[in-house]
DNA sequence: CTCCGAACCAAACGATCGTTAGGGTCGGGA
DNA sequence: TCCCGACCCTAACGATCGTTTGGTTCGGAG
């Protein structure tokens, strides 16, 4: 509830986004809190908890979007659908995802391990899109899926260093997916 | 010619990429040494220096991989070419590639800025093969080659997250080209 | 009026940060 | 033999690190 200590986890994804997490002090996280570093500590308990909470926050913005992904229907119109959420997610909470995406690095121990088993998991799920397709018949019979699923998964990991927030992330996931379904190639090839 | 001062330079870039740099203090170079973190200094003149010189490293070889590629002849495999270039200085300096992909915006002034600008000129290098590809007939005319070159390049520059020193990168660079050539839509399609 | 909990402050903790100072060792060229 | 340059040492510098302590302010519930 306590808005405060909300306040001060949005501005750690802010900082963590911008400079690093090992390049943002308490110092740092305190003045823009305009408070006192060692105040910090009436909210948390260490700065550790600030990248972890971060790191779930953007862990569950990501699974959330997958989830409005429907379990049936065309594998096209899923995957299309998949990357439309990713990418809105990006834009949405540039910071959040950035730290997601580079800064989970550095968390520790269990929490470590916690954030990576959550990580293959969404990969997991995206991948399981592309494998779907192939078997059903709906893409090529001879896809390459996992060289298909590692692109798109890298199309939208990549997102945060040159996504802005405000873009249609719609029509750039479209144009990701109209990429991937028909490729490059000229209409008459000898 | 100092053997020693290429030595630093290579511990650099190994421990940059596994802790950061701001995760990596001279104490930890220095013990990968083998030296007192104040013996550092008969050879840089700060830690920055460091970054510096791993950065321009990276840059260097991207760039060089793309000089490889002829400026003549098909579009396709000129890009093909191009991957395989990148794909393969990733998993040759492993390291290096990951400071120049993730660690390069700790540099400060004037560096940071000559950085950018090697960068861009990297990135629009590549862009243009997929420009020429489509003005030169060979790719398809209404190819949305901003999108089809900002796939390629996530692809590559994700690729330092999970590619393995020691992989084919010729033929994981073949597998892209395929797929960005050819898509993943069946091949009878209603 | 009292009490509580949330929020914050001022000051300090020991540890570590990047860097500097001054000196020492040692092999090779003049 | 002398000297140079490369290399490394120990010790310390002031600054900053993340964190702790003890005390204060203040709005709202009882």
């Amino acid at each position: 509830m306590s808005t405060r200590r909300n306040e001060l986890t949005r501005i750690a994804a802010r900082l963590f986004a911008e400079r690093g997490y090992h390049g943002t002090s308490t110092a740092d996280l305190a003045e823009a809190m305009g408070v006192q570093k060692g105040s910090l500590y009436a909210h948390i308990e260490s700065k550790a908890d600030l990248l972890w909470e971060v790191a779930r926050d953007g862990a569950a913005a990501f699974h959330a979007a997958l989830d409005q992904v429907p379990e049936e229907g065309p594998a096209v119109e899923r995957i299309r659908a998949a990357l439309r959420g990713h990418l809105r997610v990006v834009a949405e909470q540039l910071d959040t995802a950035t730290v997601f995406t580079r800064e989970w690095r550095y968390l520790e121990g269990e929490r470590r391990d916690a954030f990576l088993a959550e990580r293959r998991r969404y990969e997991e799920r995206l991948r399981s899109l592309f494998r779907e397709g192939r078997e059903g018949g709906e893409l090529r019979t001879d896809l390459d899926d996992v060289a298909a699923a590692l692109l798109a998964l890298s199309a939208v990991n990549w997102a945060y260093t040159w996504l802005r927030p405000g873009a249609d992330t719609d029509a750039l996931a479209d144009r990701f997916t109209a990429l991937l379904l028909d490729g490059m190639r000229g209409y008459a090839t000898p």
